[in-house]
RNA sequence: GCCCUGGUAGUGUAGCGGCCUAUCAUACGAGCCUGUCGAGCUCGUGACUCGGGUUCAAAUCCCGGCCAGGGCGCCA
């Protein structure tokens, strides 16, 4: 046994002398069987190496030679940069201690030339993710969350969690998944709105969420889940500038995370990545509308803009561009009409060309004007009657927004299917793994 | 939810009424090779999405289900 030895990454034997011993875990990614000599290619979640076996070395040499690809191994052995390895370094087993047998043949080939379908791949994604090029991409993800955490942290916000299972629709109702609680009828949250606000009411200030959103909407696009991550954020005596400014700062505080972190991983996957200049343009929604009616199409003032559309101003804007002031025929009850104009709202959408990232707004804090909206947007506010009592005692202005991760991490890293993007996607009809 | 396309060995594909006892690659199994490195070579194993229908005959045509990919609606 090797136990007493530290573990080496594959990635850190590069710093290891010539014929010093180290210990390796990891899986056999390929097994090439010689007349009398036997290489193995061993994997972790560093890199690869080959190991060479030899009979008279290797103790076990019969039963390790005739191992299935994926089995899990603990090696001993001596860094050799002497061999003629190809890599320039490889590994002289002595020891090698079978930690688990892979079946075969597998589901999935983790370095086979043929590609498996997407599908296959998310069946099987404990193998998938055994590739680097998929494993990464959760790295970064790690980091650019970790990055806007730092930014949010360092703006005096607090990280709170919010329930998922809850009474009332959020922002309508048909969009939600119904779950039974005990002898009652409940839902799973869409968001985390209504409860960010009444924490504003509670004086925490400034509050930010990481959490879980359901939508119960059958769309099946290669942007949508009916399980995503959103990052939420909602600050008292603050209007939606202050928010977008708190977002751009966020997004870039994320982006410069990842490029510190990953530098390796970004290489590896090709990807080319800058920090944004901040502020972001802000472009208003009647801008758009100039846009889009000068390519040709009719638009009608106080719709929302649909994928065509938003393909045509994305073209005029690449990178991260706000679309502000959006009328509040397409915007939540919560929204604050603008001041100077009722029909418009201080809300405003952060895009990256043509997809939308996040969604924001001032808020609306008076109570009366609360209720308004809700008939307005032809909802009950009996239905809502816990959240409009936080704003009868003492609301503050208060403004916020929520960010899908897994658009941002698809943005970042020019993937197209937000599934690649997510451990284990829920869409319309993908409830396993 | 709508429109389009598709579902053939473990994986990825070719075939699209009879010549299919179904192609090729990869994987898997057996063997050869003291140094391979997308190893190579020989031999072998292994499949027509499900349910109806049309036809003398269906992997192939028709209908439906399920599943997937692309597009759209909608959104984060």
């Amino acid at each position: 046994m090797v136990a007493e030895m530290n573990r080496t990454s594959i990635r850190n034997l590069d710093a290891v002398g010539q014929g010093e011993k180290v210990r390796l875990n990891g899986w056999i990614q390929d097994l090439r069987k010689l007349k009398s000599i036997s290489f193995v290619v061993l994997r972790d979640h560093t890199g690869t190496v080959q190991v060479t076996l030899k009979p008279d070395a290797v103790s076990n040499y019969n039963e390790v030679s005739e191992l299935s690809r994926e089995s899990v191994l603990e090696i001993e052995g001596k860094v050799d940069r002497k061999s003629g390895a190809k890599s320039g370094l490889e590994i002289q087993a002595l020891n090698v201690n079978i930690l688990n047998i892979a079946r075969s043949p597998l589901p999935l080939g983790i370095d086979d030339p043929v590609e498996a379908d997407f599908d296959t791949r998310l069946n099987n994604r404990f193998l998938d993710l055994r590739k680097p090029e998929n494993n990464i991409i959760f790295r970064v993800e790690s980091s650019l969350l970790w990055g806007m955490r730092k930014y949010l942290m360092s703006q005096n916000f607090v990280e709170v969690h919010t329930p998922k299972v809850v009474a009332a629709a959020t922002e309508g109702g048909a969009d939600l998944f119904r779950v039974k609680y005990f002898e009652k009828d409940t839902y799973l949250n869409q968001s985390p709105q209504l409860y960010k606000e009444i924490l504003m009411s509670s004086g925490m200030d400034r509050v930010f969420e990481v959490g879980p959103a359901f939508r119960a909407e059958e769309h099946n696009t290669p942007r949508h889940l009916n399980e995503f991550t959103s990052v939420d954020i909602e600050m008292s005596f603050a209007d939606h500038n202050d928010a977008m400014s708190m977002l751009e700062n966020a997004v870039k505080s994320g982006i410069e995370e990842v490029l510190k972190n990953n530098a390796d991983a970004l290489k590896f996957l090709g990807k080319e990545l800058k920090v944004p200049e901040v502020p972001f343009p802000r472009i208003t929604y009647s801008d758009c509308v100039g846009i889009v009616e000068k390519k040709g199409f009719k638009f009608n003032f106080g719709e929302d803009f649909n994928t065509e559309h938003l393909r045509e101003i994305g073209k005029e804007f690449p990178g991260f561009y706000f679309i502000t002031e959006w009328p509040a025929t397409v915007r939540p009850f919560y929204t604050m009409p603008n001041p100077n104009d009722p029909k418009l709202t201080n809300s405003y959408d952060l895009q990256f060309g043509e997809k939308e990232i996040t969604s924001g707004a001032q808020r609306v804090h008076d109570p009366d004007m609360l209720e308004k909206r809700f008939m307005e947007k032809g909802l009950n506010p009996s239905d809502f009657e816990f959240y409009i009592k936080a704003f009868r005692y003492g609301m503050p202005p208060h403004a916020g927004w929520g960010l899908g991760l897994e658009r941002l991490t698809m943005i970042i890293l020019d993937i197209p299917n937000i599934r690649s993007v997510t451990l284990f996607p829920r869409d319309r009809t993908r409830v396993v793994p």
